[in-house]
RNA sequence: UGGCCUAUGGUGUAAUUGGCAACACAGCUGAUUUUGGUUCAGUCGUUCUAGGUUCGAGUCCUAGUAGGCCAACCA
């Protein structure tokens, strides 16, 4: 993938000065860091297709590495389903790790800076240690247990290690600066006592490292240079480095935490907390319900990696705040599909025409082409018979010039087949046209060469024989929610905008050739939109997913009216 | 109200590091089209404010304003 034309980001700046100042170019290790505790969203995609992208232009490796020191969030459920997700969207990693691996080497670490005086057992309540902890603009005050002796502190970790004692009865503390600016520079906690079984280590340990005790020197042992994060880890920065400061050997690489903004998408949340909530609260089916903005929702819903990716590229990465529209995601969907989706015709809203001249019982099957993008993708037969379906919004009694579809007295081109005029309609007892009586001009086939088939009429309709047409459940899908930024409101949840209409399921009819689909398949509904088949479908029940709509330029002059 | 970060069209991101503010999306016009799709052509619109340094400032300095982050035994 050459792309040097691409004007650089912040961090490959960066890069490119830590080059030209001397770091070899073969010491480039990167790392994607995910805590196991939820499964990864459209947010995550640009921090892997950072990380990872930078693995591919520099030609360096790139860790997985599972963030997993929290036993009670995490499991091995996420291990797999964040593995499955970055394979799909296309990105091999170097070496799968883990934090865990590391426990006794931290371990080990921990007890030199307890014996360095660095770090101490402090056996308060949480409560009162947050209250020592002072305010952003008031400094803190020293633990009681600050000044343990060395030979205390060391019995009394090991004792926690070996679970002598209760959950919240002691932590291991760093002994830093209880008055620093930086509240995360006042003794942070390093060890708390859980004891809880592992997804790795099992019941091995009682104690389990902090974030910030872990991370730094995590990257550190897996000699990462560049550990990127997201901007809320920049006041972690000094303690990231006064961790690694206490390890550090000067022939080993010492890595550089650097943060940049995480990508906020319009009309959803990217957030695991609240995209649990939607799971937990039923708003929808799962983690991978197609109206997610998780990886496994997008796959299900019909994007392709292709598509993220691309998608992940033009947004770029910076530091300041951001909402990136939907459209672009949606772009990037349509600019893929459009080029591999084959195309095929559906009726999504079915109302029945009778071509009146047509005769009755006879059918015969035209040839249509499955990608104008495409040549290779070759052409098929649809079949067409004298009753067929259409659009219900493809037909008016009466309409104006501006509507390029069929009316009372007006000619259309049918998709592939012939041009064919509306002569009457009936209606129900409540004034619902039923029915649509037309007749054809059997000279006009398309592709016949005559003159007929080459006269210009406005409007082309997609179309289905009634006979042959195969009935399926179609899901229509919109916007989770009904605001652009669903959690930039003070005064109200997020909840409270969630759009009642997201989701829409019809019985559509599709053209024979959509019998032996498979899940996953994807195609361009003409006219109407890119769908895939949906892994709910069974034999002679198909169910399909509308990935997103064709760009639509006559909604829009409806809706401007 | 302590510390830190950020500020470029409607949205996102650039600007050869102090030298003509650009790219994509969205919007709008038009052309082409057997998908009101695609494609093509065109168009709209931008450096938070006030000072300062400089021949020259989006870029550097000062002050202000606005937004964000920080007081979990979460990551």
């Amino acid at each position: 993938m050459s792309d040097e034309s691409r004007s650089l980001n912040f961090i490959e700046h960066i890069i490119e000065d830590d080059l030209s100042n001397g770091m070899p170019k073969d010491d480039l290790r990167f790392r994607f860091p995910p805590e196991p505790n939820g499964y990864l969203h459209i947010g995550h995609a640009s921090s892997i297709c950072l990380n990872f992208g930078l693995g591919m232009r520099y030609g360096a490796p790139v860790n997985l590495r599972f963030d997993d020191t929290n036993p009670a969030k995490e499991e091995q459920e996420y291990v797999e389903a964040i593995k499955k997700d970055i394979e799909w969207l296309g990105y091999e990693w170097d070496t799968e790790c883990y934090a865990s691996d590391y426990f006794q080497q931290l371990y080990d670490w921990a007890v030199v800076l307890i014996k360095e005086g660095k770090a101490y057992v402090d056996s308060q309540s949480s409560e009162a240690m947050a209250e020592q902890k002072g305010t952003p603009t008031t400094p803190g005050t020293n633990s009681p247990f600050r000044d343990r002796s060395v030979e205390e502190n060391l019995q009394l970790f090991e004792g926690m290690k070996n679970g002598d004692f209760d959950e919240n009865t002691h932590v291991l503390r760093a002994k830093i600066d209880m008055a620093s600016p930086n509240m995360l520079l006042r003794d942070p906690i390093m060890y708390r006592i859980l004891h809880r079984a592992h997804h790795r280590t099992n019941t091995d340990w009682c104690i389990y490292p902090m974030y910030d005790w872990t991370h730094g020197e995590s990257d550190y042992i897996e000699q990462i240079t560049h550990s990127l994060c997201t901007l809320e880890f920049l006041p972690h920065r000094p303690l990231y480095n006064w961790f690694l400061d206490q390890v550090t050997e000067s022939d080993k690489i010492r890595p550089k935490q650097r943060e940049f903004a995480r990508r906020n998408l319009s009309h959803t949340v990217v957030s695991k907390r609240k995209l649990l909530k939607l799971v937990e609260e039923g708003v929808v089916s799962g983690w991978d319900d197609p109206r997610m903005p998780t990886l496994s929702g997008l796959r299900r819903r019909g994007y392709t990696p292709e598509s993220i990716r691309s998608f992940a590229d033009t947004i770029g990465i910076a530091k300041r705040e951001n909402v990136v529209d939907v459209s672009l995601l949606e772009f990037h969907a349509r600019e893929h599909l459009n080029k591999i989706a084959p195309r095929v015709m559906g009726v999504l809203n079915p109302l029945k025409i009778v071509i009146t001249n047509y005769p009755e019982g006879e059918e015969e099957w035209l040839e249509a082409e499955n990608n104008p993008e495409d040549p290779s993708a070759g052409n098929r037969q649809v079949p067409f018979s004298r009753e067929l379906y259409i659009e219900k919004e493809d037909f008016r009694e009466e309409a104006n010039r501006k509507f390029f579809r069929l009316k009372l007295g007006g000619e259309v081109r049918l998709k592939n087949a012939y041009i064919i005029k509306a002569e009457s309609c009936t209606k129900d007892t409540d004034g619902n046209i039923i029915e649509v009586q037309c007749t054809y001009d059997p000279k006009s086939k398309s592709g016949s060469g005559t003159e007929e088939s080459l006269r210009k009429v406005k409007g082309t309709l997609h179309w289905v024989s009634v006979k042959h047409a195969i009935p399926a459940e179609v899901r229509l899908y919109d916007r989770l929610f009904t605001d652009a930024v669903p959690d930039g409101h003070k005064e109200k949840d997020f909840m409270e905008f969630l759009n009642p209409n997201s989701l829409e399921k019809v019985t559509a009819y599709l053209e024979p050739s959509m019998k032996d689909v498979n899940e996953g398949d994807q195609f361009q509904f003409q006219r109407l939109g890119y769908f895939n088949v949906d892994k709910d479908s069974e034999p002679g029940k198909l169910v399909f997913n509308r990935t997103v709509t064709l760009r639509d330029t006559w909604a829009k002059i409806e809706q401007s009216k």
